[in-house]
Formats: structure tokens, sequence, C-alpha cells
DNA sequence: CGTTAGTTTGAGAGGACTCAAAGTCTGTGG
DNA sequence: CCACAGACTTTGAGTCCTCTCAAACTAACG
């Protein structure tokens, strides 16, 4: 059962809706992967070639910085996980991606994405709606960033993503958050009280 | 005069490359304009329909936060303008741009670059390119904003683009680099000796 | 169970903030 | 051409948030 033309459909839900010919052709690139528990999906100094995708499970990206582990992005069901620099420029990531729970992705290729996109418009337009929402994203996610503090930063996540506390370790999550596991344990104390 | 084909090909060489034909079309679309300095390019409340090719002048992009005036962002020759939110959703702005000196933008207007688009494929290609460079852009920012002190903000400014130094108050460096003017006053106070 | 990773608690330090005041610059009108 | 108002910049004092380092606690897994 290949459930590729329903990945499709869901994506055209989320980023921009595509007339019956070019889910067929969308679905057709789209690149089924799965992923145990702890395996690796993007490795140090491999070049991303898709935008992944999350079908099933959990995925986290990261980076060493100074011997520390840092979460980057958290992902899941309806999620869309981009290595953006390596993406775009094709050349070998910073970030890594790991799967923190058996995951299928549906992968849409780099080249195949582009190649479609000359052929059809209305994926040309899909592909830019992505691009369009990542930067909205990180604009806002840029400017929360600068005017709140550790307690509101924790608050939010808990109010809008609560699926990342069942699914992720809290050392993980501080560094999310941005703040030590120290400074995140602090936050949780004061406001279960 | 008509400058906009020289401007189209600057467009061009920083973002994608183009043909003769579409570099004809793309000129086309440009709106040229000009601003006094401290006129208002795009006001409280208007929805942004273009994004701004700064040709020659110094441009702040800024909003207003707890009564402070926030500058987001400096733009000058070469550089381009984009308030994301409300271009992409074509919805009023939060983000104010203002022109600091007499300045010369050529817009590209939203609804011509959708249709140019549609039919040409390298300016769809163009199109993208420039919100792939954004997305780029903002990533690494959001990475230096993380990781660097006041101090290696300011250095990394005034290495990088010593120009703002030359053309802004330092009020408004200050907001751009996320730290107060007192602040700022005595990380330059530091640099100096 | 014991080992190890993950989490909490404590103490102390540092960076950047706020508020306040002094000093400096700039442009306008007398 | 000078003087002064208002804006900008610097300096000072004190505070707060988050960090680091260290240690105690807890939980999970073999």
């Amino acid at each position: 059962m290949d459930k590729r033309r329903d990945v499709a459909r869901d994506l055209a839900r989320i980023y921009q809706t595509l007339p019956t010919e070019s889910l067929d052709r969308l679905s057709e690139i789209l690149v089924p992967m799965k992923f145990a528990k702890g395996e690796q999906i993007l490795k140090e100094g491999e070049v991303c070639r898709y935008m992944y995708y999350v079908y099933r499970g959990f995925v986290r990206q990261y980076y060493f910085k100074n011997g520390k582990d840092l979460t980057e992005h958290f992902s899941y069901e309806g999620k869309m996980v981009i290595c953006i620099e390596s993406f775009f420029k094709q050349e070998p990531t910073r970030l890594l991606v790991e799967a923190q729970e058996n995951t299928w992705i549906y992968g849409l290729p780099y080249l195949a994405l582009e190649e479609l996109s000359k052929e059809d418009y209305n994926i040309a337009v899909f592909y830019r709606k992505i691009l369009e929402v990542s930067l909205i994203d990180s604009q806002i996610k840029a400017d929360l960033q600068r005017f709140e503090s550790a307690q509101d930063r924790y608050r939010r996540l808990i109010a809008n993503q609560p699926e990342i506390f069942r699914r992720a370790a809290l050392n993980q999550i501080a560094s999310f958050l941005q703040m030590t596991p120290e400074t995140l344990s602090r936050v949780r104390a004061q406001i279960i009280e």
C-alpha cells in the first residue's frame, strides 16, 4: 500500500492546495523512508538532499557547540524538517537529524522538486510556500526569543506543543528552549506551585 | 533615463542569473520610488506590496514594543528590504520602514512577481532564491544571537557592516544589536582602549 | 541491586538591565 | 555668531536573571 498519495494530500493542505494532476506528480517524487528509534536521519558531514515530512514518529534536529549537544528543533506528525543551509546550498550539514522514536518519513528530493517545479507551476508555488512558511516561522521565533524570559518560553512551549514534553527528555527540551537544564528545572518548580 | 534595466541586472547578479529575455521582463515590473530623508516608506497598518531593493540611500525597519522604538534591520545600497509577514500574507504590517537618507528604491510588486513567475520559470527560480537567501540569513542571525555576548555582536557588526556606524544613530544601532544604549556605550568604551 | 544518566537543589558569579544624573552635540532663533 | 533647548551619549549604582560548578537525589535498565 503506497501512502504517498495521502501524504501529498496532507502537504497540499498544509502549504498550498493543488489540482489532482499536480498531486499525482508530487506523490510520485516522494521518497518513503523508515528509521528506527535512535537512528541518524542526517549525519555529520552529509548533504541534506530532502525536505523531510514526518508522517509518524518524533525527530530532533541538533548540533554540537563547544562539545555540547544543542537541540535546534523538534518535529513530529505533520511537521516538516529542513536543514536549511545544507538543503539550499547542497553542502555538508552542521545540523544533524535523529529519530527519537521509530519514524516514517516522506522525503521531498531537492532535484526532483526543482525539476517538477519547472514543468508544473502549481508545484513551483507549493515549493515557494514551504519557504514562505519557514521564513515566517523563523521571524516569529526570533522575535519571541528576543523578548521572552526563560519562564515565558517554557509556558509558551507547554501551551503550544505539550506534545514535546511527552516525547523528549528535559535535557533536550532545555537546550531547545535556550536555557540550561538547571534553569528549566527551576522554572518548572516555580510554575507547579 | 530608465535605470530599471541596471537594477534588474544587479538583482540577477545577487540572486539568480537570468537570460536576457527574463531580465527584460523583470525590469518592466520594477517600480522606481523616491523617498526624502525621514519619510515613511511603509507606515503602520499598511500592507507591504513590494520587496524593496535599495538602489541609493539608507533605510531602517523598526517597530514599537512597550512604547520603545526598536530597530529590526538596516539596509542600504544593494540590499533588499522585505516585511516578511506582511508581504507574504498580504496583511497589515507590524514592521515600519523609514528612509534615513534620501533614498531611491525599486519595488518588486507582489502581484506582478507572482504573475511573471507563472509565465517565466527563470523568474520563479529568481523569486525563490530571494526567499532562500532570506531564510539562510535568518537562520544565521538567530544562531549568532544565541551565542554572542553584547561585545561580540558589536565587534561583528563593526567588522562586517561598518557602513552602519557611519549612517545610523547609536541609539538605533543599540536596539538593532539587541542591547540598551547604555550597554552599547560601555561596550564601545572597552574596545577603544 | 548497582551503575549511569537524568533531574533537582544550592551557592556564588557575571552580564546586561533599569533608573538617575552628568556631559556632549547640534541646529535654530535671536 | 552665539546661546540655549532638546536629543544623544556616557557614567554610576544597584538589581535581576541566568549561568556555572558542585553535590544530592531519582529513575531506568541490565
